[in-house]
DNA sequence: CTGAAAGCGCTAACAT
DNA sequence: ATGTTAGCGCTTTCAG
């Protein structure tokens, strides 16, 4: 049996409420008294019981993350700065993969409604009307998707993909293909918008490929048709892609760089540790996770007022690495 | 202001207690009753309150995980396997990453016990003595560490590094170089064991060095004593610092594996991906912390009676993939 | 089979 | 500055 906050106030000859205000409003007790209720406390190893806290202030002390796929190495980065920033301000977080699945995602969001205070979510899959619907049910914050009247952190992924694009062109490319992520994803929406721009900008046909799946296999899927399309350059959604990319190329024994540049997104540890490290648009994946909490406390502590709706853009920025390099005429199978 | 028992008892026409049974035990109700009250339940949407039924269950209906980095793409996949099995018996799981840190692993794990039922503790950096005290907080299950009294999930990375052994005894490298992770980390000792006896019984011998970061930086920097060595083949602790070896490698000009042969450890995602396949020894980490959470599931069942300590062993398996080859010669710098 | 009532451990008025 | 008291929302005896 646990030990209670009876125990302490008996042991420390006080009542209760000292005992509870010594811990959560410590300067509304003398000094003195503070002192010996503590005393016990740590004497008796005493913790209050979150439960009972959070039945009577109606706050739970716990955050919640629903990411679409820990796989993906950007996740877990963001996971790192959620946690992170929720100890910093003295809350737990509780997590969950959605496995890209809208369905599984809402009930996921709804569970987690009821025990946190508020949630951030990655990259969701749900369309505008459910996440509106959830975005009632508790303070929401999201990443990588924006939304009226929910706070998001965004990252500036269309100024990336116009560096990729520029980058490219610069080195002299005029036949680039894109192969897209899901198409109904906000990011890939928000991606090629900046990658048409800069096409059409510095005049390089872009050849629109897919939806693939974001992962290694559906870059390696992606690759034939690239090819069949006589391009120079192949800019995936993200870096699993690319890396999916670069596979199937060696696969094919299509030199990289010299025959055909590769381009990813979101900068994962491994982009740079790869056999040919890969240029990329690095992504403050961390930052974001920090961020992200900050909205919803923000939000928490301003409970009533009126909520605006702040987004938070951060910049990402072009890494130029090993696997973009002047065209070398088209490459064909 | 969210809804309770009570609005849906009085729009059921029932009292709570009704209520309450109709959702915790719908057989000790009436099957009219029950349907007319699921239906109110359904039609309000309403959800209980976890921390009210928390406070008097004594049950949080929580589990929690705690790993020492997710940077390394091992442990997200212990995450899934742990989210997916506490998913399925109606369990939220909090997480927490330690940073390799022992101090803030205790600090965590003590917070973590109040507010879950159970919990994992994956590849802890502890001594016995603390990590046997906190087990008596909560209910604790490890993963990647024994300890007598606690249940535990083991893989048999002894017999892994065993089969890398002899893979490359088989190839005919006589002189092998072991890169130690954490030193005093067990899954490092357990490694080690199977290594040396193996090295052994093969006769090979064995340079051992270190310790390094089990990262990246820490595979990198182990090559040169292991080139100084002239050894033909380099064991690493595990894959990341497996991949930190083959880009020094890479740098070095030195031929992988023609020159020299590399192995990791865990078969983490990316070394299948990364540009020369990685041999390495398969880890499964998903169901790894599926066992955990069942090992959990099963103290929490069985609360009262003796505590067996079970010990949940998973195989390991070598993946031949295309960094290790004959030796020719030694290599050095 | 259903209802009434007693708390679970804690905080927040309200007194003193 | 400290104590008293009334619940927070729910489950669980105990009656009926």
């Amino acid at each position: 049996m646990p030990v209670t906050i009876r125990d302490v106030a008996r042991q420390a000859r006080v009542s209760v409420s000292t005992v509870s205000r010594a811990i959560s409003a410590p300067d509304l007790v003398r000094a003195d008294t503070r002192e010996r209720v503590l005393e016990v406390v740590r004497g008796l190893g005493y913790q209050p019981n979150p439960a009972a806290r959070s039945l009577i202030t109606g706050r739970t002390g716990n955050l919640g993350i629903v990411v679409p796929d820990l796989g993906n190495p950007f996740f877990p980065s963001v996971l790192l700065g959620v946690q992170a920033r929720a100890r910093e301000s003295g809350n737990s977080v509780f997590f969950c993969d959605s496995g890209q699945d809208a369905v599984t995602e809402e009930e996921l969001i709804r569970t987690m409604a009821r025990q946190v205070d508020g949630v951030v979510v990655c990259a969701s899959a749900l369309d505008d009307e459910t996440l509106a619907e959830l975005s009632t049910l508790t303070t929401m914050v999201l990443v990588n998707r924006a939304l009226p009247g929910v706070p998001s952190v965004l990252m500036d992924s269309a100024a990336g993909m116009a560096a990729v694009v520029e980058h490219l062109a610069a080195l002299g490319h005029r036949h680039c293909a894109y192969l897209n992520g899901p198409v109904r994803a906000w990011s890939n929406q928000f991606r090629r918008t900046g990658l048409r721009e800069a096409a059409c900008r510095t005049g390089v046909s872009l050849h629109e490929l897919g939806p693939y799946e974001p992962t290694f296999q559906g870059g390696a899927r992606g690759v034939d048709a690239a090819l069949a399309a006589g391009v120079t350059a192949i800019i995936a959604y993200n870096d699993l892609m690319a890396l999916g990319v670069l596979a199937r190329l060696a696969e094919l024994a299509v030199a990289v760089p010299e025959r055909i540049s590769v381009t990813g997104f979101d900068d994962i540890p491994y982009a740079a540790m790869c056999g040919r490290p890969l240029t990329t648009v690095t992504m403050p994946a961390e930052l974001a996770g920090r961020a992200a909490v900050e909205l919803l406390l923000e939000q928490l502590d301003n409970a009533d007022r009126v909520t605006r709706s702040p987004i938070r853009e951060l910049p990402t920025a072009l890494v130029i690495r090993a696997t973009t390099a002047p065209p070398a005429g088209p490459a064909r199978l």
